[in-house]
DNA sequence: TATTGTTATACTCTATAACTATA
DNA sequence: TATAGTTATAGAGTATAACAATA
């Protein structure tokens, strides 16, 4: 009974080394995170009402593949946490703006910082340029694939 | 209401282009492979028993990071499937050798073609050279995250 | 005592149907 | 009629506890 498999073929595939490269990254992530009690997705939401502010729910759902009735869910408690305020929407009656408290704000400029030194701390073995070109490779993948 | 929301800061983040990229892939993945009704877990555990004939289900769990009790009703599903084979371990009374059938050899065959068909038309836009970085900067994440 | 494989079950995440209020 | 937000619920995916058989 061998031990280390031979993995081979799986690691030919893009799509194995792309999930598992991103399982790091994330892995890394939600430990990193944890202090503020973000999961990823809870990142995701909040950095882009703090850098959208008056967003709706709905935008959100569209821009983060995340179905409205989840999004509900998210909302509520990001809300009893004190994180985000809801204010009726300037044009529309059905909607609602959406936008950082100041707690909100100041857990999420430390979360965001938390980000980005998670991030470095994955890359530290890649050079600059390999970051970089990491990155664009990455974009390229699913921004044309939409075409 | 402005549609297109501020993504600029998410799209600096690692985490995020990687999910991105990784959910593409998988996305185009899953399309391919419906004819063939695997998933890529499915199409994981039988690549690697196809390459590992004898291989354990422990041994699949540590590669994949699988939990036994769920191993088990993958596997269930392939045998009735008739996809693979137990036959008693050689030295070991626990354990039981999985394999493929003639009839999983058969369907695995083709879908590892497909999967690398799926790959090809996700990194299509990808020059050669870019498609040969992208993979060795995806394995240096993850590969080097474990040291 | 530790490990393989297993059952049963709990928990989390994601998806669907249907409702209300407004456009 | 279509859309934003919501409720309730169903389903898929993942995790924990405990067991029998073997090492």
């Amino acid at each position: 009974m061998k031990d280390p498999l031979d993995t081979a073929y799986l690691e030919t595939l893009l799509g194995y080394n792309a999930r598992r490269a991103a399982l790091t990254i994330i892995a890394r992530f939600m430990e990193r995170m944890a202090p503020f009690d973000l999961r990823p997705v809870d990142f995701s939401v909040l950095s882009l009402i703090r850098h959208n502010p008056g967003v709706t729910s709905r935008q959100l759902c569209n821009e983060l593949n995340i179905l409205p009735p989840n999004m509900v869910v998210f909302l509520k408690t990001f809300e009893k946490r004190q994180l985000i305020q809801r204010k009726p929407h300037p044009t529309d009656g059905r909607a609602t703006g959406l936008s950082l408290t100041a707690e909100g704000e100041t857990l999420m400029q430390a979360a965001e910082a938390c980000a980005m030194q998670s991030d470095l701390s994955v890359v530290e073995r890649l050079s600059a340029a390999e970051q970089k070109t990491l990155t664009r490779l990455l974009k390229k993948i699913y921004q044309t694939d939409s075409v």
